[in-house]
DNA sequence: CACAATTCAATTGTGCGCAATTGAAAATCG
DNA sequence: CGATTTTCAATTGCGCACAATTGAATTGTG
């Protein structure tokens, strides 16, 4: 009768949602100085490891799609960290471009993870405590991945023979 | 130069924010049998453990305010799975009550854990599998505890002398 | 080469999350 | 008791997430 398997106590899902919301909220104060959101940090941190990537790479990397990243970039790109170009070679691609101030960010979010490890109660010059944090990472990293590699496995199946009408050609405007 | 720390993949609030949403995506094809969507679905869960509670109480459960809530839970309403009554000992009060449509779909839900788990890579046979799994949510939920215990102890310097204006008394609607 | 299929970013629409405010009801305090 | 403060749900506004669609550019194929 009482089902133990539906408690919310019991969900994994819910340990993982509420912690992630968690973790989120206590990054907002240490972005704030940096003017941006969360998920914007995000993109800033993959955009620091690598420059002029398409919004396509980008969303490849955060698992994210163009309905997320577009307005995300443009807002970025209003607030002056990055800048959006039509690709020269492949006029459907844009590339992500930091502008110097997007570099110069950087600067600012060196202290964040330090900052954020200590208040998720990890002493930094604890080696057993890092390896312990490096453990937790990969954990949910192979979670994640067996649970997509799934999805993929039930989505393929259903690959078929969609037949879409033809379209037109016109010039895309500039943006 | 390179500054590991703030290579994406040592971050461990992505990994995190990752998985979460991976593990939503998994949820979405075993919930739409139900109707509902995966927060609606954290709402039933909690429901289906105590019924007639209020939006307050909801709320400190699942880490959600009445922003969230208020909209959530008319959704829920509108769908014929939980009534909203305003309490008679206590005006400000809602109290979420399941109806028998709602009480039913807890059958439907049944199946559901198990499936998951099976997508997320627990043998639900395996005993030693489900001790790992207990594990990270023990760990996940620790962190949470961490993170949030640090967040009180930063707001509540803060809390102080405001004054407020005091404001005229009307009789609260029906809803 | 024509034309069908695919790829890519943008757009549309819905549902969260969450900060901040509002309005009413209850609790507290002088 | 009356005024102040606190509590509670609702509302407002903004920024994600994500499914689905659109429009244009490219690729693939006969």
């Amino acid at each position: 009768m009482s089902d133990d398997a539906l408690r919310l106590d019991q969900q994994l899902c819910f340990a993982l949602y509420s912690a992630s919301r968690a973790m989120i909220r206590a990054y907002q104060p240490l972005l704030e100085p940096l003017g941006i959101t969360y998920p914007q940090y995000l993109v800033m941190l993959a955009l620091w490891e690598r420059d002029g990537v398409t919004v396509k790479s980008l969303g490849e990397r955060l698992a994210l799609d163009s309905g997320t990243l577009t307005p995300l970039l443009q807002r970025l790109e209003a607030q002056g960290v990055v800048r959006r170009q039509r690709s020269d070679e492949d006029e459907r691609k844009v590339e992500i471009h930091l502008t110097s101030a997007g570099r110069q960010m950087r600067n600012k979010a060196r202290s964040i993870p330090t900052a954020l490890a200590c208040r998720a109660g990890f002493d930094v010059e604890d080696k057993d405590a890092l390896r312990k944090l490096g453990q937790l990472r990969e954990t949910l990293r192979a979670l994640e991945q067996t649970i997509e590699r799934d999805r993929e496995a039930i989505a393929e199946p259903a690959a078929a023979t969609a037949t879409a009408a033809p379209r037109a050609a016109k010039k895309r405007a500039a943006r």
